[in-house]
DNA sequence: GCCAAAAATGAAACGCGTTATAAGATTTAA
DNA sequence: TTAAATCTTATAACGCGTTTCATTTTTGGC
């Protein structure tokens, strides 16, 4: 690597850090392009050399997120249950972490052209991994004839973003969100399972709480203005 | 009403229709302030004056939509499943009516504060539907003793929600929108269901497509720029 | 050490949503 | 008919994301 791409990364993290930041403080229309390059200690016309928007800036931030979640997946567990389980703890877990900066950025994630690619990549090796599984289920026999892998494991996606929605516009708090994406997914999984699979779905459900308090407004949140 | 409430309704629905058009001519971001005003002869502040800002007065047209096709809703039919069927094909084909203008205001109907509680109003209004149907399913002894009637149909929802906005990011096509939704409710209908309503679940599942094609863009949409 | 290429800089500008201001038009009530 | 109240109008402004442009700084090869 040159002294030039050095320096350009070094800005672009010195960037990314306090933009984040920035987010974290003031939210999502707080961050301006003019304090970031301040604060970064850079021209507002760098940070569109670098990245090219605002929303861009916070995609690559997103990005590193993902890439250090996906480095630190724990070992998968043995059963289909445990296995489908293990993902969606871990990308809870990474929204627990800095829940500001997550729900700051769903808007943004959900709606900005930027952010289509890393969408269909997300989605994507989720989909591959929980189709994998779930072919694994299908050819022990524990899938239903009438369940399609690949469908089954996007309808589970489906209705984790969905939950995960909820959460980002204020409808619903963090651990009301764990538990409902937990149900959601479980109740998913309970038409298709057969057999253990199937019984071990069913012991799950039956632990969950079935009057989980829906919308109860936490801190709202979604576009503040200053 | 008085007179000035007439003319303040005449000014109100012509920006409005003008509004509805500007969107399906240019997306969302190509509606301007400016021309709205210009093109519904009215100055800009009046349309502030009458709606508080741009996203109210898609709110707004939103709104009246969601009036007219709940005006419009068939009778519903004599099963659980076919009761279940009806209020998402109603909805389906009241976007078929106007793709256009439904994708371009996805965005800003997930997320912007003025449509918080119209969101909490639809989904209310969807959810106790389909609640009091699955209730009917449990007494009739039609529905999994761990199932709760309010969950599943919070359940149902967020599949469908989520089916729509991967058609509202362009991920898939409106023909496979109705295949997709129709898939994700009957899978989650297929857990709870039991007896009859559980038979008649898994029948439609085998009526469905298990290759439909996801990620074909079509149009792409959101945050047009011109 | 010098010079061409590349990139960062400061300042100004554009169009956008939105708001303030002052003046003009229209409705209401006497 | 007149006076008060209400709303619309035109215009200009604000802060925002973004871009342009000319200038300066930094880098890489000789």
């Amino acid at each position: 690597m040159s002294l030039l791409d050095e320096h350009k990364a070094e800005r672009r993290a010195r960037i990314g850090k306090v933009a984040r930041q920035l987010v974290v403080e003031r939210g999502y229309a707080g961050l301006t392009m003019r304090e970031l390059a301040q604060k970064a200690r850079v021209a507002v016309p760098t940070l569109y050399n670098l990245f090219g928007s605002k929303d861009a800036i916070l995609v690559a931030e997103l990005a590193e997120s993902a890439r250090v979640l996906a480095a630190s997946l724990p070992p998968i567990g043995d059963s289909f249950f445990a296995r489908a389980m293990v993902g969606f703890d871990a990308g809870t877990r990474a929204i627990e972490e800095s829940p500001e900066f997550y729900r700051e950025c769903m808007n943004m994630f959900l709606t900005s052209p930027e952010t289509a690619e890393m969408r269909r990549r997300v989605e994507d090796a989720h989909i591959a991994v929980m189709t994998a599984n779930l072919r694994a289920a299908k050819a022990a026999g524990q899938l239903a004839d009438w369940a399609t892998p690949e469908i089954v494991a996007r309808h589970m996606f489906a209705q984790y973003m969905a939950t995960l929605i909820a959460w980002g516009v204020g409808e619903i708090d963090l651990p009301t969100f764990r538990i409902a994406a937990l149900s959601g997914v479980c109740h998913l999984l309970a038409g298709a399972a057969r057999g253990p699979f199937a019984a071990e779905v069913e012991a799950k459900l039956r632990t969950l709480p079935t009057q989980y308090t829906h919308s109860p407004p936490d801190k709202k949140a979604t576009r503040r203005s200053t």
